[in-house]
Order: C-alpha cells, then structure tokens, then sequence
DNA sequence: AACGTGACGGTTGAC
DNA sequence: CTGTCAACCGTCACG
C-alpha cells in the first residue's frame, strides 16, 4: 500500500509513517548535535520528534552511523552449505561431538563469526536431518554435489546484518566514524556523516560498477528521496509536489527555527538553515557552515559533491513535474 | 523542561 | 505471483 501524501506531527514536521527520515535530515540531526545543539532544540528547529532524535544520535554515537537499519527482508539463513559442511566434517572426525562443540569450532575455525553462528538448536536440526547417518552423508557428499554450487563466501551476508550489532563503542560526546565498521552492508555502502558528505566520490565507483538498478538505489540513498523519482506512488514527491530533498522538508508550515536568544549558535546556522530547509535552489554557503566536523575529511569538497547530487536530485525533480 | 523508552501503526523485502 | 514474517521506521505518550 502506498502512502501518497507524508503526514504532520505534533511539531509541524513532515513525515512518512513506515518510513525513514531523508538522509538530509538525519545528516542535520547530526550535524547540529556536533555544534553542541541540545536534542530538544534539534527537535523543534528539524520539526521531528525528539524520540526520534534521540535515537538517531544515539545509534550514531554507537555505530558512527546516520543511516536507518535495513527494512525488510528475511534474515539470511545461518546454515549455509558451507556451515553444514564443516559441522559434517566435524562429526565425521568425532562422531561424539556435543552440538554446543560444533558451534564453537565454527567459530574457533572462522567459518562463521559471532553474527552468523548457528544456534546449538540449529547445529542439532542440521545433524538430526541433514547429516544424521553418516553413512548416509557420505553417499550425499559423492553424488550430491547441487548442479550449480553456489558461491559460499565464509561470511556472506556479515555485512549484511553485523552493522547494527558490531557497534563501536565511543565515548558520549565524541562520536567516532568507524568507517570501515560503518559499512558492512552492501548498500548503503557506507554510514558516516564524512562517508555521506563524500559520498559521491565514495561510491562513484561502486555505481559504475552496479547495474542500472542498483545505481538508481544508491542515488536514491545519497539523496533521501526515497522512491520518489522512481516509484509512481512518489511517496515523498507528492507531499509539496516537489520529490526532492528539500521538498521533504518544504512543508508549508516549516519554517526555519529561530533561536530564543541571539547568542544561540543557531544564529550561525539560520542562514544556512533557511537555504537548507526551504530554499529550492539550496547551495552550501561554504563547507564549513555546514560540516562541523573539522576532522578527518575534506569536507568542502565534499559538500560540493554532495551539492552537486542534490542539484541532479533537483533536475529530476524539475523533469518530473 | 529534557530525555529515554516502549507501544503503536506503518513499510519493506527475502523467503 | 502472492502471502507471510520479521526486520525496520517515526510518532506519541509516559515516566
């Protein structure tokens, strides 16, 4: 089912109900709590729940990441052929192997790691039903070999499914960005708010080297749009008729917040701010004025980069109407 | 007033 | 092709 129009809420803000925030606002949750902004205050000046901002910062305290978890889908099977095949041998070479021993030689062995071990229960079932007789298996093992072995990497889908429990513990306050434990899922490639703002020449690569439709996905990432220029439905599209980033954020009723005090460091931001959330045409005055971290990255270019898919975003957006 | 947390209704995508 | 299921989402309300 398809939800056309986004919905309000209590704040004014808009959103899709099942749906993630846009990278962009997730990117600003970030980006303002890192300028010492309080979680309340990036609440009323993005209009999004503060429940939802509280733990947008804090799975990006954990994991160095600004990206919602993967929706959907099964979780792979743990009991991959080559997981089987191990626990055969092991029980060929000790037939009284405890299901409990087999699972820690996997992991000893590296077969599989913490997120894809199979439970004991699991190891049991594969013996009782897969391996049972081992006379049996052996015939198997002969003639059983499946037509087209699929490839079976020893971890296959790790970087699927660790990232959200391969946190990276960071001081509060001083989030890390744990690029290499911030992209263990295939796509999204990678999380970090540096990773985000130099996503394009990040992932350039990787969309050249995708198939058309997985570029489209990526591009639909970087952007937060969503399906918007994909999907008919147009989720996001249709909201101000505008499927952009900005258009997300362009609800008729948002505007920018104003400080309270004008010794507030949102006085610095508001230009900004207003480009950002309203500004159809929106450009980053500069890199700094938009990327706090002054670490680690060349974020001026970055931000050009990004800039720069956000204005591809907008042409699609412009042909779309 | 600020914030963490769980219930809730919703979407998604592999199986 | 369709339905199921378990993952995730953001909002809201409560403490």
């Amino acid at each position: 089912m398809c939800i056309a129009f986004g919905e309000v809420n209590q704040l004014g803000g808009v959103f899709v109900n099942g749906r993630p925030l846009p990278n962009a606002i997730r990117l600003r949750i970030v980006e303002l709590a890192q300028l010492g902004i309080r979680p309340c205050d990036i609440s009323r000046q993005l209009r999004v729940s503060h429940g939802c901002v509280s733990k947008i910062l804090a799975r990006y305290n954990e994991t160095g990441s600004i990206l919602p978890g993967a929706i959907g889908g099964s979780k792979p099977r743990v009991t991959t052929p080559t997981v089987v095949k191990h626990i055969r041998t092991y029980k060929q070479r000790d037939p009284g192997i405890f299901a409990w021993e087999i699972r820690d030689r996997l992991l000893a062995d590296g077969v599989c790691d913490k997120f894809n071990l199979p439970s004991v229960s699991s190891i049991s079932r594969i013996l009782r039903n897969k391996i049972g007789n081992l006379s049996q298996q052996s015939q198997y093992e002969s003639g059983k070999q499946p037509p087209h072995p699929p490839p079976q990497p020893t971890l296959p889908y790790n970087h699927l499914y660790s990232y959200p429990a391969s946190k990276v513990p960071t001081p509060p306050g001083m989030p890390t960005l744990p690029g290499h434990m911030a992209m263990h899922r295939i796509w999204p490639s990678s999380h970090s708010v540096t990773d985000i703002l130099g996503i394009r020449s990040i992932t350039e690569q990787q969309i050249s080297d995708m198939p058309p439709v997985c570029s489209a996905k990526l591009e639909e990432w970087i952007s937060g749009v969503d399906n918007a220029h994909l999907n008919p439905d147009a989720k996001y599209a249709t909201q101000s008729g505008l499927p952009t980033v900005n258009s997300y954020a362009t609800a008729p009723s948002i505007h920018p917040y104003r400080p309270p005090t004008p010794a507030s460091p949102y006085m610095g931001y508001s230009a900004t701010m207003s480009g950002y959330v309203t500004g159809p045409t929106w450009q980053p005055a500069n890199g700094s004025a938009l990327s706090p971290r002054s670490c680690d990255i060349t974020t001026p270019l970055a931000f050009k980069s990004m800039a720069a898919n956000c204005d591809a975003i907008h042409l699609v957006a412009a042909s779309a109407l």
